[in-house]
DNA sequence: GACAATTAGCTGCCGAGGCAGTAATATCAT
DNA sequence: ATGATATTACTGCCTCGGCAGCTAATTGTC
């Protein structure tokens, strides 16, 4: 949001090296504290944050396929068949093989799956919440615009994208 | 500061909890980015972003044991033991029985790993920066304040934390 | 229709991190 | 001193994520 493209970028983050690795350090203890909590949380439930990632996908809509769940959430397809799998196995999620395209696997939340899902928000929400203790609402959007646009810059990683000569639709 | 039955506090962070999540989110995509980029960028080095860190920290003096970096670190003490044997194998650090207290084991750079640090500082530092590209001094100090400020509303003791009820599987 | 190229999903394998257990040493209580 | 407890470093064991390879199925080209 506040990314003013007109003012020229005298690339203010000529710091001090120790100043700037310090943003990695605290980039992986939080996220660290994020995760176990979440983890501890969702325990009970006997569900882990990427299950609980996986569950929150599948009810939005977000992806109907694990192929789409992995691109939406930057994940292997590998370890997203095992946690499919799991999910499976614990009723919460449904597989079902396409009918047009054989080669798909239609996902849905069972009902079991759909039944828990709020309480499963509410913990991941309270997690989360605790963690940002003390931030007003501004904050949080700084936060996130900050995170976003880290993750904008490390995107166009080192080199460039293959692009074949001729119509590709 | 127990929010044992928080509801209605002042709390801006109560915001829907699909915008709250975006954080944890965020912050896993962030931190992802920044790793992935690291490690390539250390391989040449033969070296993984973990290794270095345990190298930065010797370096500086800020640790001098192995359970004194699992402190700091916030890491296992057995993981930190095979990437101690890793850096050790290639001749960049140096384990030395302590004199007074034998169960302590010293550790030392070794002048290998003295003579690359200062080009992995740079290798690390231009990652970040890379990912810090158009933001302003104020900016990273935002950053990394609200970033700090989460790490410590993780820390509290964490066992006000309500159990959701029961299990089911 | 035959063929190659692409996509979706799955499996085996490997490295890394966390946990538990162990041996050696140090510290404290009695 | 003796025993209990704590700490340090290390070692298996387990799980998880990423990678490579595989099969089945679809699409595109001729």
């Amino acid at each position: 949001m506040s990314r003013s493209a007109g003012k020229a970028e005298p690339r203010a983050a000529a710091q001090p090296p120790q100043e700037v690795l310090a943003v990695g350090y605290l980039l992986g203890r939080a996220r660290g504290s994020l995760l176990t909590g979440l983890d501890g949380q969702l325990e009970p439930f006997g569900l882990s944050a990427m299950q609980f990632g996986v569950l929150k996908h599948l009810a939005e809509g977000a992806a109907h396929t694990a192929a789409d769940l992995c691109r939406r959430m930057h994940y292997d397809t590998g370890s997203m068949t095992r946690i499919l799998d799991r999910l499976e196995h614990k009723g919460l999620v449904r597989r079902e093989r396409g009918r047009e395209d054989r080669r798909l696997v239609l996902l849905r939340i069972a009902p079991g799956g759909r039944v828990l899902l709020p309480r499963l928000m509410a913990v991941a929400a309270r997690v989360l919440e605790g963690h940002l203790a003390g931030f007003d609402a501004a904050e949080i959007e700084a936060l996130k615009d900050y995170l976003g646009r880290m993750i904008d810059n490390g995107q166009p990683r080192g080199d460039n994208e293959q692009r074949p000569p001729g119509g590709k639709s």
